[in-house]
DNA sequence: TATGAATGAGTCTTCATTCAT
DNA sequence: TATGAATGAAGACTCATTCAT
């Protein structure tokens, strides 16, 4: 009967570790993060992160698919929604809700592929497949408008949003990504 | 007769430096590269490096202006030709050519951007400029074709080129480029 | 039965750290001694002395740290003798004991103020407070002994011995000292 | 006929050098000075300093000379005073007229005799001799004077100035000096 | 499970000294 | 003699990972 006083453990830990270190990874970058940053942020002693995770890549990993578990939950938000293009703009929208987060440290999604690209271990096809699985939700949002092109459409917004968000963050401008994010919905509007 | 034997030397050292620091940080990333790395690359010894460059810093700037003037010398090429819409296309020419490249390792703009952003060292200022120019000399091409929204347009476009380049590279696809530059092509003929 | 076998770690450690560092940079000076020579006095891996001290400079505060806890505990013995007189003899007594060491690395204290002085780190500012600190009660000694330039003759006296202590290393002969210290002695039993 | 333009040179630049390493070693120490700096300081190559002294200890050497020169020169103006008194006081003047310079970078003979005393090379004999032809003089002064024990107070005499200057400089305050330098002449008075 | 401490490989940087001309 | 450039051997510091308890 006697144990709370200390903060959650066990299965917990793992998950505040995943998701402290997908935050902290977001702000600071891949490179420029320990592992003693990121188990501070989790407060979790160092030694004990080795517990939960063998290497710091395994860490990473983690990070990802927290990540990719909470763009899951936002894409389920969205499938809520009667229309493939209220669907649509409501992702636009999103992106513009986050604007300042991204002027100031860019698309976490973004940010962790470019990073991760550049690495010898497989991490960058862990954040390649959240990617491929935004990429084909949005496929499937063209395909319900119609449209044949779906694919290549899908990979056109993504890579809009990609692109806006790095120029958002390279100019700390958030207002970028709110002019680009109108554009985009007109474009949106004329697919129909 | 006697013209080799020794690797040139003098200035042309402290350029050999810089272009294969940005190329070593272009494919390998910047965290990842070591200044050995780069002094290898460049046929130079470790040493050395430092009586061209105090830090490792100013050689990434000296890197980051080395691209800029390879940036410069395409805008300058692409100003030969007639019509904006000319220089628009050849532009995204451009882009499909280096598709391979860019598959493997991303856009080196965008990437060193997205890298360097994460740094409170002021590099990240060095490589939004080169970015800024490139977005104002675009500006340029669509406000000479009529365009009000000439600075809109001109973000769209680097920012479609900027995550175009982060998907293909994610993807390892360098189609996903050719198919985009298509579509903005179309684009473009769109807006005359 | 089960005591040795390790050496001691934990907070011992970080002092063995700060009194091996003490002695080493008094045998062989601030800028010639490198934090491996440390490591190795107080069997300590270099790496791990980081986990104790953030720099070197950090070290060297400690060490001087550790030298003064030393002076205090010869000043608090000294101050068990009855009259200020007998306590500045036997201060005197303290030196001549430590000819031998003074005559092979001067005085610790006094070689790292010399050092130390010339350096932009506040740890010149640490060691002068030591002196400051020993300057204090050699003026409380003369003032209790009725002197109205207690702070004057404090000075002198110090000052003769730091004097004394460069000749005495310079000229690698400890019986400066002991001839320097009879006269002092003299002086001082001439000022009641 | 076409020679001028440059600096002097030859012989000329050997003393330059050593004059500027004199002058550079006192105010930075010789730990942290480097070729370089004294290359500068004396307006001559990096490159070119070798032509002259085959490694950095033969400048420090030659500066050791220079420094020892210009006591000389300055202990040949005090012979020129009547009364060996008259000489100890003016050379207690000279010590106060550098106050200033004392405060802020020590006794240029005492912080070389302390450096170099850690070192392993010949140099701290050779500043060892410097000061032993000072305190022979010193000696010679007090023999003058009719006193049997010249040498202990010689002694005294050149460790009270090295002393007072450890302390000038490590309290940063000139009027230590100037308050020492009265005590002493008062002795010197009293020693008639 | 938990945790402070330990370890060692790797990286940047400095600098005396040497070399080519 | 003169000089810019070259070289390599340290040295400080970081950090992922491991260990002992």
């Amino acid at each position: 009967m006697t144990d709370s006083k200390k903060v959650e453990r066990g299965p917990g830990k793992r998950e505040r570790l995943a998701s402290a270190a997908a935050e902290v990874l977001h702000t600071q970058g891949v490179a420029q993060t320990t592992l003693a940053d990121i188990a501070k942020a989790a407060e979790v002693p160092v030694g004990n992160v080795y517990y939960y995770f063998k290497t710091k890549d395994q860490l990473v990993e983690a990070a990802i698919d927290a990540h990719s578990r909470t763009l899951d939950g936002m894409i389920a938000a969205l499938d809520e929604l009667p229309t493939p293009a209220d669907r649509l703009k409501a992702l636009l929208g999103g992106w513009v809700e986050q604007r300042e987060l991204t002027a100031r440290y860019g698309c976490p999604t973004g940010t962790l592929a470019s990073e991760l690209d550049k690495r010898a271990d497989g991490l960058d096809r862990s954040i390649a497949a959240v990617i491929e699985a935004l990429l084909n939700w949005t496929e499937r949002q063209f395909a319900q408008m119609g449209r044949a092109d779906a694919r290549e459409l899908a990979v056109a917004l993504i890579a809009a949003h990609q692109g806006i968000s790095l120029l958002t963050n390279t100019f700390r401008d958030p207002d970028l990504m709110t002019t680009e994010a109108r554009r985009l919905e007109r474009w949106i509007d004329s697919l129909t």
